[in-house]
DNA sequence: GTGCAAATGGACACTTTTTGCATATTTGTC
DNA sequence: GACAAATATGCAAAAAGTGTCCATTTGCAC
């Protein structure tokens, strides 16, 4: 990736962030990268593919923040709670940091949604890895492997958006992550 | 004036809070305030009057706010403090609490400057009527009160958008009401 | 119920903004 | 100087926003 083009990319992040995909447009972008906004135009050949990239770079680095932090963590259950965290509650932090949580995915249209559906599968991917040691009893359960990580990729990634509070979706969670210790056999 | 007209320009001061004017349409405010695009347009004749209405209202309660804490406070120091949070401290904290300070401001035209100029002047009013009483100390220091008044109102308001920081606001004003207290002879 | 005023939803013409592209010029690097 | 990237400028098409008109619905007084 062009470093150019990662300037850009967070400079679209940040716009996004504060006003929104809907409100925020390619001159205002280029503004924020510091860059004219033809030389966007020749990163990138619309505004899809900006917020692609963007979603992109942010699923990327929440995997690369994921695996980093995996390495180490010994037990299900303290990888479980890396993962969501990553996956659910820090996104949930970012979001309401901003006055304007909901607003920023009011824009998001057939290329951001691809995106995410994207993220979405690398995610399962990962879960299913994390999970597979634990495929005799997951299996014994009644699940399969894959089954079980799409429930956790689904349920984590709905969590943040549903949830009522900080507080309600850390239940949320914790009791996600018991319903996976049970399935896997891993119950402390 | 009408409850109606109310929510609707508390709705337009979120929204312009939020995104700034220029980000903000009609149907944003109507959207927020609850209501249809259309009563908005019963209510207000255009986006220009939304915005003079929703300065003046900000500005009658920074008004009420200062009169009623003005009562009871004994020196001029005690007033001048006051008067200054409000006029100055609390409309930066304001602006400053968002992410978007200076976006706010960018959508002024001249509907708002002329709001804002009414508004001015009925702040320096206020600062005259609590000039008044050492006038002749201030007559002696070769002001008049209504050019003291002015100077207050004007760099007051100023302030709050030069200043580099916080800490430097409260420095500039502090600056400000000793000049006041010099020439009204009220230094303690 | 009837009557009346306010609120609403939809459609509309008009204006402004934004998009995406084409093209010419400038900048920087080798 | 040569070449590629970045930029500035101009443009048509699309999209969004503005302000208005009008028919319908809602709510409230009587």
């Amino acid at each position: 990736m062009h470093e150019r083009n990662t300037k850009i990319i967070e400079a679209a992040f940040r716009m996004f962030a504060r006003y929104g995909v809907k409100r925020t447009g390619m001159g205002d972008i280029a503004k924020e990268a510091g860059v004219a906004r033809q030389t966007l135009y020749n990163a990138f050949s619309s505004k899809d593919e900006v917020l692609s990239a963007t979603i992109d770079l942010f699923t990327e680095r929440t995997l690369a923040n994921i695996r980093a932090a995996l390495t180490g963590q010994a037990t299900l259950e303290d990888q479980l709670d890396l993962i969501l965290d990553h996956l659910s509650v820090k996104p949930y932090d970012m979001l309401n940091a901003t006055p304007n949580a909901q607003d920023i995915v009011e824009g998001f249209n057939n290329a951001g949604q691809v995106a995410i559906k994207s993220g979405d599968r690398q995610f399962r991917k990962l879960l299913s890895g994390v999970l597979s040691p634990y495929a005799a009893a997951i299996e014994a359960s009644g699940y399969t492997v894959e089954q079980l990580a799409d429930f956790v990729q689904v349920t984590a990634s709905s969590s943040k958006q549903k949830a009522r509070s900080r507080k309600h979706l850390l239940q949320l969670l914790r009791t996600l992550k018991l319903s996976v210790l049970v399935a896997a056999d891993q119950v402390g």
